[in-house]
DNA sequence: ACAAAAGTGTTTGATATACACCCATGT
DNA sequence: ACATGGGTGTATATCAAACACTTTTGT
């Protein structure tokens, strides 16, 4: 836990660069081993969890800052970012860091303020990341997605949003370029559209409909060293995935 | 053009009772005579054109602050609103309002601070609305949604980006109930369709399409009076109408 | 009677679903 | 040899697109 003087120092030091009412909150999704891993912290003391995030420069754009949070607690730069939703209820700060509420007059303390907070996801490749606590956190790590502890604030809704609408998302763009490692196996994709949907998929209709969509290659390797037949390998066709992020798949009408 | 002493005043109530550095911004969106609209207010002096906007109150939530906002320029209570996205690059608010920048120090105008807006698009009938200008305007009109005038600051991009999303809202959700009259027959419900997506459609594949969701009741009266054969009445069950918005249309996977 | 708009229906192709068969590999 | 996972193929249903015919109404 933060010292006053600590703390004292850190709003002073906030209220001079960061933009007042806003902060920034993400939602970093991985996978790995087959299953879908979020990034949370742990609070120093309280032990409490919440997701990474931070506060927008008074001279950055939104989503420099987003990639500026997410390089700090990930190691990476260039993260594939999707801004979601504003989080702007007045209650939903109340809560907020309140072991720290009462060390602070309130027209000093940074976090007794109103915050709205912009919900960003991110998709990356879970053995690129070294999870890095912050400094109001002990530890940064990969979470198992179905096995998520009740995070403070309103960061459980936040979490929900991003995945609903990551399910979305996934019906009319390509996803898997920014979660997958270079090279695959048809299975291996599979089971990330399996796990982000939570349901079973057919395996062969799977295949043909990915495919379809003409966005990966495949590789003359096969993964060997498994047990059982020797899947193909394949990898993003970028020039296509590109394309296809900014066409979308369907839409009809 | 606000008087020095007026902008003082609104500046030093603004700081007061706003929440600093946030704005929304409401592109609304109506239907009238075959064509869509949207709603469009005229700066005093300068004559340049914007979208309906304004700021969120300390302790208000931000889709109460849109409604509040679209309440004064409409004279409509709760209206379908939909936020889509958050503009936050810093250069974005450069030009705001620049006629009143040298009018102030700095450190005192309101309106040389950065803002961050959060855009919501609003689907209204078009009949019901009574535009009202703000103070800064001279008038609140609607306007051709092929035929908008250049809008100040960023608005152009943000009714641009207004549309998108509604046509890819069109694809997995009902819309419709908010921008018609109560009744209304298929040939105007498919004109509000094509006008939306800028492009002819199949007159029976629509209705069989439309009616296939299974969210219009048709009416035992028939439309008299024009020319030609009567067409149907018709108007949304509402019951399967909310549920399809919660539900969606389809989505595949 | 006829032009124009609206209601209803059919044919066709594409896409999704469900399922069956064969192949490769480690035990 | 066999269980398991993986590659490939086919029949069927469902849905979208294209298109034709009939009905009503005002002139």
């Amino acid at each position: 836990m933060l010292t006053k003087k600590e703390l004292k120092e850190y709003c002073i030091d906030a209220r001079e660069n960061y933009l007042a009412h806003i902060s920034i909150d993400c939602v970093v999704f991985g996978f790995h081993e087959g299953t879908m891993k979020v990034l949370v912290l742990q609070m120093k003391d309280e032990g409490e969890w919440y997701l990474p995030g931070g506060f927008v420069l008074k001279n950055e754009p939104i989503e420099m800052a987003a990639n500026r949070i997410l390089k700090e607690r990930t190691g990476l730069d260039e993260i594939f970012l999707q801004q979601f939703h504003v989080f702007g209820h007045p209650d939903r700060s109340k809560e907020h860091f309140d072991m720290y509420k009462d060390m602070l007059p309130e027209k000093e303390n940074w976090f007794t303020n109103r915050f709205l907070t912009i919900g960003y996801y991110a998709l990356v490749d879970f053995c690129d990341v070294n999870p890095a606590p912050d400094q109001f956190s002990t530890s940064c790590a990969w979470c198992d997605l179905n096995n998520v502890p009740p995070l403070k604030l309103d960061h459980t809704l936040i979490l929900k949003t991003a995945l609903d609408t990551l399910r979305v998302h996934l019906n009319y763009q390509p996803i898997g370029y920014n979660l997958m490692p270079g090279e695959f196996t048809m299975p291996e994709l599979q089971k990330l559209y399996e796990t982000i949907l939570d349901k079973k998929l057919d395996r062969r209709n799977f295949q043909r409909r990915m495919l379809g969509f003409g966005i990966l290659k495949r590789s003359e390797q096969l993964r060997k060293g498994g047990a059982h037949k020797a899947p193909y390998l394949y990898s993003f066709d970028l020039e296509n995935y590109r394309a296809a992020l900014i066409e979308g798949f369907k839409g009809s009408w």
